[in-house]
DNA sequence: TAACATATGTTAGAATCGCTAACTTTGCAA
DNA sequence: TTGCAAAGTTAGCGATTCTAACATATGTTA
């Protein structure tokens, strides 16, 4: 892999052009893989000028300000995120524990590689969350995971509100996952055991509403 | 309210004074309020220097540099949660399941309270979270939190791993938080409701794994 | 094809921040 | 009293975000 960011440009020098090509775009990736790397706070919008060849001063002809394509790599996040349970879903069918429990393990497990990235979705900077974009996105992701839970459980004949036990899973899985990266899990559990936890206690929390309500 | 930071110092003018008493608790208090209002990520130390009436080079005289500032913040919020689970336990008698539910609650209730310092102490500075104060100050609040729910499960004669069930707890509250104060449930469920869902799942969730065991 | 308009770059610089170096004042102890 | 260490100060470096003014490429239109 070519350590510089420039554009790979076959035999014509790169470097010859004025104009980028597709600066937003090579911005994005730049700042996707920045926020991998040295984590959403440390990263710099210099870096990633750096990395795509450009001036310090050449992101502002294409985002308002640097929390703007934060948001957008934010919500390309929560777009990864929905693939993921959509795929699960694909896989394992509709309304099938499988495909719920994939889902589970798959939202940790994004966690744990995307960790910058889920880091930047879920943060700490309430301008992020503020913006549109990611309010959107965000929220779509949500209403998927849960109408895919809530689905199980009218599959499944679950009584009471399906939607409480969606949120109560949804809960569970977002603790798992930040707790993990965050590494407060420290010496009490590890990675694998983690996964472990998610897959037993999936559906049990599925279950346990319905158990109580008869 | 006065909106200087300066000391109030009664008679004497305490401008006059060069040396400022105690600068290290003085900063640390400051950093506290910022870090509450305006976030852990925006927070800028000079603020705190202006706060505290000192030049922005005074604080090195007293910590290595910004992050160890944090990093004592973050161990006092721990210690903070600390406390708080321990009053719990003071008010209800240990082993009790109203001790559990009010540690449970009060968990949320912090996140909510302290929002700035909950995401410090959760949030992604990987070099914060190494420092060794709060490597030790926060798992001696896990190891806490988890001693507690562990001893109500033993009281109550649950079988199987009671650490793993405090651990289960543990992960679903601290779900219901982060995703309370990231503003993720949205239109989902509200505030009040959280706390509702997080008092009626707690009980169930520290017995659903001993059931499952018969 | 020439020329203008617009999009998209550039350089220069202001304001701020973290942190260091070198200097100054203060308080304590020999 | 004197001297030293602790705890302030000012000055300044390098980096960052963002703005302003200028430069160049692109493409539409006469």
């Amino acid at each position: 892999m070519s350590s510089s960011g420039e554009p790979v440009a076959g035999d014509i020098p790169a470097k010859a052009k004025y104009h980028h090509g597709d600066l937003r775009e090579a911005l994005i990736s730049a700042v996707q893989k920045l926020v991998q790397d040295k984590g959403a706070d440390n990263f710099s919008l210099a870096d990633a000028c750096r990395q795509a060849g450009v001036s310090t001063a050449a992101p502002y002809r294409h985002f308002r300000d640097r929390n703007e394509i934060l948001a957008e790599v934010s919500a390309r996040g929560f777009e990864m995120l929905n693939d993921m349970a959509a795929e699960a879903v694909q896989r394992h069918g509709m309304g099938t524990q499988e495909a719920i429990t994939e889902m589970a393990k798959g939202y940790v497990k994004f966690a744990v590689e995307e960790q910058g990235l889920f880091r930047l979705m879920f943060g700490q900077n309430p301008a992020l969350s503020a913006e549109p974009l990611v309010r959107e996105t965000s929220k779509t992701v949500f209403g998927y995971l849960i109408a895919h839970i809530s689905s199980f459980c009218e599959a499944n004949g679950f009584e009471g509100d399906v939607d409480d036990i969606a949120v109560k899973l949804w809960t569970f899985l977002h603790g798992a996952a930040s707790l993990l990266i965050d590494e407060k899990y420290e010496t009490v559990i590890d990675e694998l055991d983690v996964y472990q936890m998610v897959a037993t206690a999936t559906p049990s929390i599925l279950r346990q509403e319905a158990s109580l309500k008869e």
